[in-house]
RNA sequence: GCGCCCGUGGCUCAAUUGGAUAGAGCAUCAGACUUCGGAUCUGAGGGUUGCUGGUUCGAGUCCAGCCGGGCGCACCA
């Protein structure tokens, strides 16, 4: 409708040219045809003669008069068309669109949704967090926003990867051995020599204990490797675990360490020293910020002679680009920003087209409970997990909540709003009207009546006239847009709060008009269509979001 | 000090990426059906979008400078 629209405007422009009215032929690229916020404006609203008013030296209401009287007579689809406020082209679409694209919604399993053709293989890169510790709620954060940015892309037809990145060498693998061999030391009653910077969490204990259950004295003496391997087993064990329970899943895990046993890491230093990016003072290798584009020189082997992380990260990127995906995705926590860049500048310089990869950045979580923020030390074991969440508000609300803002601001977490089974609850709110639906066709069932078949007509709904009705329509068309901008802007956030608006509409709709026992046949059947579509809407877009849709609460 | 992100009713957040009279929810107040589950709906009050300039037909959105908050500025990942 919107291509048909803009077809006419742009013959009515060329009309008053040849008119010689205005002097601009082609159609500016500035013009925008859309759905305007304010539904007294219309169904779409074009900016044509507001853009054109400079080159054409005259008043943009003026203009927009002109090509007003240029447009077609009111007929068909087009129900009326006015020129509004500073200059705007307000365009009415007639009842008999709407029923016609709800009918076609009715049949169309996709929802009216486009699929990109051809569609990009993306991968999607997230979590990724080392074995050193249960999910924190800042991971879980990440992990919702990676996986539902994957269920949007993919419901617009685009073939997605779920990647997740781990280290199991470096550092602090080696203190989180070190800590479970003084809880394990401890709990064979020894002298234990707990690591400054040892992780100190009740998990830790825990693994010790249990390696000194199994084995006794046994690893009492020489060096083990043993603990942090247990460690490193346990702790994967209990993220995937979590991540179950989130119903989150990956195709791949991909451990850093391949990057140094395939040399990878070495030839990405090669590389950027062949370019002269590279220079080597005190000891260790810097990446020359000047040659690349940042505003300080970054070190990428330590004096240590050990790469800084920026260096596998970097050949971490060349081996995502070679393997050909069209878009990678890097789902990251704002502390992550700069070395984001650093990998960017370093990629360009190193030729490659550093573009396709687009990180998603958020910010952090704070939980609150009866307004008071809840306290979350990563150094103590005060730290509320991921899992604690999950236990104390449920699946459903702990990812509806992540993702019921935009990632880039700060969210807070109301648990105890979380849990409140109430119309407070948005999660409730939306997955109430998706209920209510059931709960009424099973009433109706009881009454003999049930939905018609799938193929109605057009003309079959043109007993929708409530205004209530009209909404509901206008409100599901607009779908399959509010889709496709999630998927290109990679924010979810979107789906939440068109969820939260179809729910109004519809209780506004389900409060309004009664459809049990109503005698007229023909229009509880629309009403019942209607409902329909709505009910599958509301589950797809809570699918996108990785949220249940029950039939009953 | 430098860089990045953010400042929107009392609170938590939106705003079709530069569009029209800045919208929702919570909270407050006032109401609705002899409940297709009231886990619902209607209405009201509440705003100089941190401040000051600038860009243009038009700014919450863009540019500059301040004020305030967060993150980063390791040879930690």
């Amino acid at each position: 409708m919107k291509a048909r629209t803009i077809a006419l405007l742009s013959d009515a422009l060329a009309r008053a040219v040849a008119d010689g009215l205005l002097v601009t032929a082609t159609y500016p690229l500035g013009a925008t045809l859309a759905t305007p916020r304010e539904r007294s404006h219309g169904d779409l609203a074009s900016n044509l003669a507001l853009v054109l008013a400079k080159s054409e030296k005259k008043s943009p209401r003026d203009v927009a008069a002109i090509l007003a009287a240029r447009l077609p007579k009111p007929g068909g689809d087009i129900e009326q068309i006015e020129v509004a406020g500073p200059g705007f082209l307000n365009i009415t679409l007639s009842s008999g669109f709407w029923y016609r694209q709800l009918a076609a919604f009715d049949v169309d399993p996709a929802l009216g949704i486009k699929q990109a053709d051809p569609g990009r293989r993306v991968q999607v890169e997230f979590v990724s967090a080392n074995p050193t510790g249960p999910l924190t709620v800042g991971h879980g954060r990440n992990a919702v926003l990676g996986d539902s940015v994957a269920r949007v892309l993919e419901a617009v037809g685009h073939a997605v990867e779920r990647e997740y990145y781990f280290n199991n060498a470096g550092r602090q693998m080696k203190v989180l051995g070190a800590s479970v061999e003084a809880r394990y030391r401890e709990a064979r009653g020894r002298e234990s020599a707990f690591p400054e910077d040892g992780y100190q969490g009740a998990y830790i204990t825990e693994i010790g204990r249990q390696l000194a259950e199994k084995h006794g004295d046994e690893l009492l003496e020489g060096v083990h490797s043993a603990f942090r391997d247990a460690a490193e087993v346990a702790i994967f064990a209990d993220i995937r675990t979590t991540l179950d329970r989130l119903a989150i899943g990956f195709d791949q895990y991909f451990n850093e360490d391949t990057l140094y046993s395939s040399g990878a890491v070495e030839q990405t230093l090669k590389d950027l020293e062949s370019l002269g990016l590279v220079e080597r003072r005190e000891g260790a290798v810097w990446l020359l910020g000047e040659r690349v584009g940042l505003a300080k020189d970054r070190v990428l082997v330590k004096s240590s002679g050990e790469p800084a992380y920026r260096l596998p990260d970097i050949a971490y990127h060349r081996n995502k680009i070679a393997r050909g995906y069209d878009e990678i995705v890097d789902v990251l926590g704002a502390d992550h920003i700069d070395e984001s860049r650093e990998v960017r500048a370093a990629l360009l310089a190193l030729g490659h087209p550093a573009d396709i990869v687009r990180p998603v950045i958020y910010q952090f979580v704070t939980l609150t409970r009866h307004g008071e923020q809840v306290k979350m030390s990563t150094r103590r074991a005060e730290y509320v997990t991921l899992d604690d969440l999950v236990e104390e508000v449920g699946v459903d609300a702990v990812r509806f909540f992540f993702l019921s803002r935009k990632s880039d601001t700060h969210l807070e977490f109301d648990l105890e709003l979380a849990k409140k089974q109430s119309t407070d609850n948005p999660v409730y709110y939306v997955q109430y009207a998706h209920a209510r639906i059931s709960n009424l066709n099973a009433r109706l069932k009881v009454e003999g009546v049930l939905p018609p078949e799938e193929g109605v007509s057009a003309s079959d709904l043109s007993v929708l006239v409530e205004p209530e009705e009209l909404e509901l329509i206008k409100s599901l068309v607009a779908y399959p847009q509010i889709v496709a901008g999630a998927a290109a802007e990679l924010e979810p956030h979107r789906v939440v709060f068109y969820l939260h608006e179809l729910a109004a509409t519809l209780h506004r709709f389900y409060n309004e008009h009664r459809l049990l026992g109503d005698e007229q046949a023909a229009r509880l059947r629309a009403r019942l269509v209607l409902l329909r579509v709505v009910q599958r809407v509301l589950r797809h877009g809570l699918g996108l979001l990785g949220v249940g849709a029950p039939e009953r609460m």
